[in-house]
DNA sequence: CTCGATTGTTTACCTAAGTAAATAATATAC
DNA sequence: GTATATTATTTACTTAGGTAAACAATCGAG
């Protein structure tokens, strides 16, 4: 057995829970400020084109949006096509964000940092091939 | 924001999922498996033996252990001390064992294929030190 | 030897992710 | 133009992970 796989899954957990520690003084858990971000990053999108962009499935994306839905940070919208939901960051997620963003930003740095430059290339372009 | 991060999650998902897909056929969720084979090459452990191996806590892994049981895969004896609860492999899945280790490893050797067997040693090197 | 601290496990409650299936609206084939 | 297929979202149910707190057994200080 690879203990490749052990190593990713554990640190993917111990991510997690830095990351949610980073958040929890904003009101916000790791899943919830990804698609925070996303609709940031990209304005307004229906719940296909975040669980599309995010490889998340809808049910997933359904949850969490709801979740942010009762916390104010996000409305749902009735989109032209009267099937789709478009999901819309609120006033005040846009007032949060840039606190938010400085504090994740710190984060992903110190979590990086024992990598030099390269190590970091090399280490996104390995995970990627592996992907596939 | 370091795409690094987002790709890691999303790896990650990718992952259990294949390796959930592999352990189908042989009844078992891959944090199940993860219990199982530890148990299966530690011999009989208890229950904090087993999350502070695995870097899980003790709440996760008494549920994932509770569903093993029901399924027949372990039992819980009570150890000398009679606080703690002693996990032991049952004959039956000492039996099933061979198969879906061969099952896992084949999976496993998939999805390293991509790399090189020197890229799969950066990687390894390259987690294991950002993980610090 | 007894009482308080520690340890091992479990319970209660939460977020996150998945599959399968239901529902509602739109597209399409005929 | 209507019946069927497809698409967008949601609901129901499951596994997996976490924190906080309860509980029971053991350890240790005095």
């Amino acid at each position: 057995m690879n203990p490749l796989f052990p190593l990713l899954f554990q640190y993917n957990r111990q991510l997690t829970i830095a990351l949610n520690e980073v958040l929890r003084p904003h009101g916000l858990f790791s899943a919830q400020w990804s698609i925070v971000y996303f609709l940031h990053r990209n304005g307004a999108q229906s719940l296909t084109q975040i669980w599309q962009t995010l490889s998340v499935e809808a049910p997933t994306v359904t949850r969490t949006v709801t979740r942010l839905e009762k916390l104010g940070w996000v409305m749902r919208v009735e989109g032209e096509d009267r099937r789709e939901k478009i999901i819309t960051l609120t006033p005040v997620a846009e007032d949060k964000l840039p606190a938010i963003k400085a504090a994740v930003r710190e984060f992903e740095q110190a979590a990086v940092a024992r990598l030099s430059k390269e190590e970091q290339a090399m280490l996104y372009q390995l995970v990627e091939k592996m992907k596939g």
